[in-house]
DNA sequence: TATATTCAGCCGTGATCACAGATGTCAATC
DNA sequence: GATTGACATCTGTGATCACGGCTGAATATA
């Protein structure tokens, strides 16, 4: 019998429909899916190089989580938000992020509170530069690390989905803000400074009470 | 032209791939899944008397979601629970139901009380009869009709979700309890007044303290 | 010219087939 | 008798095809 103490981390056995999945997430939650846009599956597949088959098993799943909507015979759109779903949407997101934030901030240390100051130099970065992209992924980012600290995968599985859900809906806005009143952010940048500053001296309640979006 | 004003209710357009998932998120929140069972696409496919197509697509949603989970070449099964993940999932569960319930007082009618208490009697009916998939179902139906009072669509999908990855896990030990040590419930049943009783008077903080499962 | 109709093309949905990986049984071997 | 080997079988995954329904542009009709 073999020796089995060498420990080797199995191969990570990645399938095509997860690939296509990660890949139409993260279009959605950078703001490359508009809510107008209509996609077809063929089309996808012939992106991504593949049947359409792994294409139609993401798009059951975004649309199950309500990131997508499959109209019957017609193709597929980031569905539209009336004002009782964007109502509760928000109210969760500040219901599950406002309590990532306390947890990140009861347990953030020392390099945490680096690697995300980091984070937030990088989203102004981008900002004053006017990039709508580079603000949008590299703020995603800021608050993923954030909310990594202190919760768990199931947590961050729910945040994402809520993201995916309003991200989309909130892109033209915010590039119309950064075209036409820039120093609206200065707003945003003054909010995730709160933040990061109430994680680092562990503040809970004030970091649940920063509303960053 | 025809006159519009009739406001026909569209027909609802539900595919396999729904129905598939709608049955097997009944089984798993009415506990009819146990985490050792194993699962196989071709033999769930037999028992709704469809291909495989609409199974794979309800199966894939219900991993994404981890109440089920997908062992490359060796069937479906429950996933197992670890002490961190249960953890995160019963936190997640209480403030997740703790606000629904909060929600349900703050905005409960009479009719909605009367709905709830009828339930809940069902709920003890049950229990005292030592019928178990009785009790799973009921206490479903009575959570979730309390739930639905305060919150929308998306709130309850979630706990749905929270659910599904928790009531497998439970259900062996209900089942012992309810034949071992049937004057545990009592418990129970004081929980589910206490927190009808506070529904009933508006008390939205009592109703969220309460821990009902 | 304006309206109704037809038809070709594209869409998601479902079924079927092909394939590689994993398992467990059974026989051959030492 | 214990161990190893091969093979038949069952699994999920991916590709391809067939079908009914919807759309929109071109055509026919008044």
């Amino acid at each position: 019998m073999a020796d089995a103490s060498l420990a080797l981390e199995p191969v990570a056995r990645v399938t095509l429909n997860e690939l296509a999945y990660a890949r139409l997430k993260h279009a959605l939650l950078s703001g490359r899916i508009e809510p107008g846009a209509s996609l077809a599956l063929r089309e996808l597949a012939a992106q991504l190089g593949t049947s359409v088959m792994p294409v139609r098993e993401a798009v059951t799943r975004l649309s199950a989580e309500g990131a997508l909507a499959v109209l019957p015979n017609r193709g597929i759109r980031v569905p539209p938000l009336d004002a009782a779903s964007a109502a509760e949407l928000w109210r969760l997101r500040e219901l599950l992020e406002g309590e990532a934030c306390a947890e990140a901030a009861r347990r953030a240390g020392a390099e945490d509170v680096a690697r995300i100051t980091a984070l937030r130099d990088e989203v102004e970065r981008c900002g004053r530069a006017g990039d709508l992209h580079g603000v949008l992924e590299a703020n995603s980012a800021l608050q993923f690390a954030i909310y990594g600290v202190g919760s768990g995968p199931l947590a961050l599985q729910f945040i994402e989905v809520l993201r995916m859900k309003s991200v989309p809906h909130c892109t033209a806005g915010i590039r119309r803000m950064l075209q036409e009143h820039p120093a609206y952010f200065d707003e945003c940048w003054a909010n995730h400074d709160a933040l990061v500053a109430a994680i680092a001296r562990g503040d809970a309640e004030a970091a649940r009470a920063v509303k960053v979006r």
